[in-house]
DNA sequence: ACCTTTTTGGAAACCGATTTCATCTATTCG
DNA sequence: CGAATAGATGAAATCGGTTTCCAAAAAGGT
């Protein structure tokens, strides 16, 4: 500890103690030009010595790239969005990324703060889940905001957003709606409630649209009282539950916007005396731990985490290589289906 | 799109379209020598004009400081992980750091990896969770690589470890533990089994420990056999449990090693009809989601994250301005009692 | 043996900031 | 009123790599 400011070795000092110059010893690290055998042993050895590790923001300086990559989400702690960083950065360092991780707490000064911190840092492509891209209604500025990063290769996630023109990898969860719809009607259910958020926010939206469709579809009843807005929390689903209940006829299923929402649900008809499944269902989407945890444990929407955080890496680094063709790449999503709406044995 | 290779702008253009030189643009910006407020309105709306964002790189080149940070857990799904970490990023951005994030998966050449990448990239500190500080039994090597980076101020994070010497913040959660087997004595359970770690994991080792002594401090009977191996998932925590209710006699309480291993031991018991807190109390470690989602919601020692991760950023701060006085802090915990072990009405 | 082509490797410029040093101007003081 | 001091600014060196350009050496062809 008491030793810290030790300089570090460079690559002249390299470039001294193996009798070359500095433009050789650069030759091997990069590798992208020739270097006799002899001096390339020579030199490895000094390197191996020193124990020289090449200055990674003089690089960066140099060939204008930095090899890390800008990684917003709203927030960490949300399984959903752990789960897709945990994958993509599996990838990404397979291919040398390495990622800056901060939380928008879904505010947009926070994001835009953030976003100026990882321009400055020169990362070389940006991720960005939740917060102006995946909103209906925010501030003309912001989508310039988000047209101004697009010089700096952004992928973003989220529900399709025809507002937004970036490359994008969204969850293709229609058919996967049409099953879950599909599948509650074969358990004798007649009628669903829908435990969403609000409409300005993309996914809700898109969610909310595509669960009316398909109970249309199947035939089966919404009544507009039945869909409540929360938000995406534990605590926002008991409360949401709880407004629902208070309606004069309930629904026989709720379906919740996340798999967080759908545990807040399943704990207010815990505390309440509901039976699930017999007297209600319960649905969630994500596909997280919680799920499992629950009792019993909750059908839901499952991402395939992943192939779709390894569609936004590919993506990305085709953004950044100039070699991307696509703009909207779609993630296949599957109903698993539990305990909260098994009502059937089969 | 298309028009990505745009030049940056430097400050060289800001300082020939302020006609000043670059050495006054650069101390206006950086704000340490006096420049006439005439100059400096000038330059400021130069820097607006352009939207020039200064590069880090260069930045960093020079100053030898990088402002960012590196943060390597073993797996950024667990809450645990995740919640320190969003805890942490809130109190970094704050003081202008940001964090690079990796995943060990609890893998020790890819925390060597991971480490050399980060140190190439000049970190100005790196925060440790689990892998080799968390270990009792890893190879000498591995513990001189922490010897090595410990030049660059780090911060560990992890239970009290004896082997390693680095400035460390740790949970303390001895008196927590005593106060948990008190409470489970108050509901009148007279024995507990653990579903815990193996013992070459650090923080498996202390808990084990610290429990086996509230025991038998407050007469509580733990068989050797009931102390099962497991690792730390909800997977794991059912088949633990599984384990546990193959002995002979079974305890009337179990204790797991983290909150997701109780969600899993739950969940057996759910699936087999034991009832709880009937039957059996169950308690976890963490305080994450899951116990509230869980039914009954679980009983647990919960991590204080705000103040942790505010000391852990504290130190690290402290570390790499060199004022760091302390090698180890502690950080509080507290029982929360939830339905799992709630057996008596009060 | 001589000329051409290919390898190999060094010198120096460059990336974009910061900072030291020196200069010049303006102010203060005896 | 001249000397001393303080304040503002520019020139140039520096951080540690990469890369271009060129020269020397080696290899190949006739």
């Amino acid at each position: 500890m008491g030793n810290r400011p030790k300089k570090n070795v460079t690559i002249y000092d390299i470039a001294k103690a193996a009798n070359v110059s500095p433009a050789t010893v650069s030759r091997v690290l990069t590798g992208n030009a020739r270097v006799s055998e002899e001096k390339k042993k020579l030199i490895m050895e000094q390197i191996e010595m020193y124990d020289f590790k090449p200055n990674a923001l003089a690089r960066g300086l140099s060939v204008n790239k930095s090899f890390t990559i800008g990684f917003i989400v709203p927030d960490i702690k949300n399984q959903y969005f752990s789960t897709v960083y945990y994958e993509f950065e599996k990838y990404a360092l397979k291919n040398n990324y390495t990622a800056l991780v901060a939380n928008s707490q879904s505010n947009y000064e926070r994001e835009s703060q953030l976003l100026n911190m990882f321009l400055e840092k020169r990362v070389d492509g940006i991720v960005l889940m939740g917060g102006r891209v995946d909103t209906n209604s925010c501030d003309k500025k912001y989508y310039e905001e988000i047209e101004e990063i697009n010089k700096i290769a952004p992928v973003v996630i989220t529900s399709k957003n025809e507002n937004i023109k970036v490359p994008t990898v969204y969850l293709d969860e229609e058919q996967s709606i049409y099953d879950l719809v599909s599948h509650l009607k074969s358990q004798n259910c007649s009628s669903v409630g829908l435990l969403c958020g609000y409409d300005d926010i993309n996914v809700s939206f898109i969610r909310r649209k595509q669960f009316r469709e398909a109970c249309k579809f199947y035939g089966l009843e919404m009544r507009p009282e039945w869909i409540v807005d929360g938000d995406f929390s534990i605590e926002g689903g008991i409360k949401a539950m709880t407004k629902l209940s208070q309606c004069l006829k309930v629904p026989d299923a709720v379906c919740c916007i996340n798999d967080m929402v759908a545990a807040g649900a399943l704990n207010y008809a815990h505390t309440n005396n509901i039976d699930v499944p017999g007297d209600i269902l319960i649905t969630g989407i994500d596909g997280s731990y919680i799920c499992e945890a629950a009792y019993p444990q909750i059908t839901t929407i499952q991402v395939e985490y992943e192939s779709f955080a390894r569609k936004v890496c590919q993506m990305l680094i085709d953004s950044i290589n100039q070699t991307c063709s696509k703009t909207e790449v779609p993630s296949k999503t599957k109903v698993i289906v539990r305990g909260s709406t098994r009502r059937i044995l089969k």
